[in-house]
DNA sequence: TTCGATTTGTTCGTATGTATT
DNA sequence: TAATACATACGAACAAATCGA
């Protein structure tokens, strides 16, 4: 029956399917099924939520759909992990001329407590000077630097990140900040411009001053579209580029 | 009955809504339903194709998902038009620093018939030499030169293509090809880097030689994969920016 | 304006296939 | 082998939007 079961009135439309897709993602962003972990088989959700196992199916297929879960037949359904591999397809866009699309090598320049600029401040949804971490690294592709990266996080995100542990990691950042503080980054909005390398970046990226530049302005998300780093970078264009696929997935 | 239907042997374990999702696909490419045109309804379609509704409806989903078919409750499931608001979401990711988000206006500038390069031949999945038109078109936003484009799409795709009529069309280069020709692009790659502007361009776009551009090289596909453009575009930073969405749709 | 037919959207249920443990 | 879990397929009922009589 469909009205009979009480959940839908006049004034509540929202589909059964997305209330629980609200509820499956709710537990992800309190943290509830944590990354890497399996979910209550679709039976189990179906009783958990009173729904049945084919509207459970439709809003799990959303979210597998959205890269925040992930099926695995005869296994059992998974909250995606930020792999390599994943890391590499999904939030890595920088490839090599010839097609060749390999993970960079990180070397931490510096690390500091600061305060937000305005720009800042207001990707992050933050109060203007509200405490951050500015971290700038360097990436090398194929033996050469190739991206400079300045990266800020809210302080309050991240409490006790300090040096040491962020050199310390394996993997990627978005990586380490979901082992270390169960943080998952869905999505990001990248803004990309030319620019001319300045004196400090061409010699850090080996490159004569006023030698173009892609400067990628990104802010990224976990569930619920909430900031958590905003970083701008600046790549070497030599043996590298930026690939983007418009269309569909 | 699932196996009993016999369409599902030892060998062949594609599953129905697949084929089905296949069969549209190739109606599509044949151009037997248009681009705008409703598609017979789900219950035609599951006799014509001898499956049920449900597996049908996952069929179209899939290619709803991929923005090839939009459905609309209480009228029908058309085939997708690119009107201006599509375009300007999907294919045109060139947005204002402050975020605005328009159309630009397109001059030509010139239009040949040539013989496609390897690299260009390469793209279009075409022999060398090839005859193409190469067609150069300067975009203004905001009444400002901003996009200076070289295409190349095969002549054999456009036999008849010519510059008054070319010029004469009302929308996007998308959707001329759309309405004249019934071919539509339903993804496209795109690969960027920095240059810097050569005279040539500088002047075009009215900045000064050297300046730093976004060099955009995209290669567009219709259904089934298939090339159909080739373009680079180079773009002016002063105001404007590519704009990335990374992650979920 | 109302009414009925059509079409997609949502929800439930059942059975069976396929992969994993 | 048996149990479990996701995948595919079918069918039924009703909701909601649209359109024409």
């Amino acid at each position: 029956m469909y009205m009979s079961s009480g959940r839908l009135t006049s004034l509540d439309r929202t589909p059964l399917y997305r209330i629980v897709k609200q509820q499956i993602t709710d537990a992800l962003r309190e943290g509830r099924w944590k990354h890497g972990q399996k979910i209550p088989s679709e039976p189990q959700l179906a009783r958990r939520y009173d729904a049945s196992v084919g509207t459970v199916r439709k809003a799990v297929g959303e979210l597998v759909a959205e890269n925040i879960l992930v099926r695995e037949q005869g296994r059992g359904t998974f909250v995606r992990t930020h792999g390599r591999d994943y890391m590499l397809n999904v939030f890595f866009r920088i490839v090599g001329s010839d097609g060749g699309h390999e993970l960079p090598v990180v070397t931490l320049l510096s690390m500091r407590r600061a305060r937000a600029d305005r720009v800042t401040a207001g990707e992050l949804r933050l109060k203007s000077r509200a405490p951050v971490f500015d971290i700038e690294t360097l990436l090398t592709l194929d033996g050469e630097p190739a991206i400079l990266d300045r990266m800020r996080v809210p302080t309050q995100l991240f409490p006790d990140l300090d040096e040491s542990g962020f050199k310390r990691r394996e993997g990627t950042v978005y990586g380490f900040f979901q082992d270390r503080y169960g943080i998952t980054i869905v999505r990001a909005d990248e803004f990309i411009t030319a620019v001319s390398a300045d004196d400090r970046t061409a010699r850090l990226l080996k490159l004569t001053p006023g030698e173009p530049l892609l400067r990628i302005a990104r802010t990224s998300y976990t569930y619920k579209d909430v900031p958590v780093d905003s970083r701008v970078r600046l790549v070497s264009c030599a043996r590298h580029g930026y690939l983007s696929t418009l269309g569909k997935a």
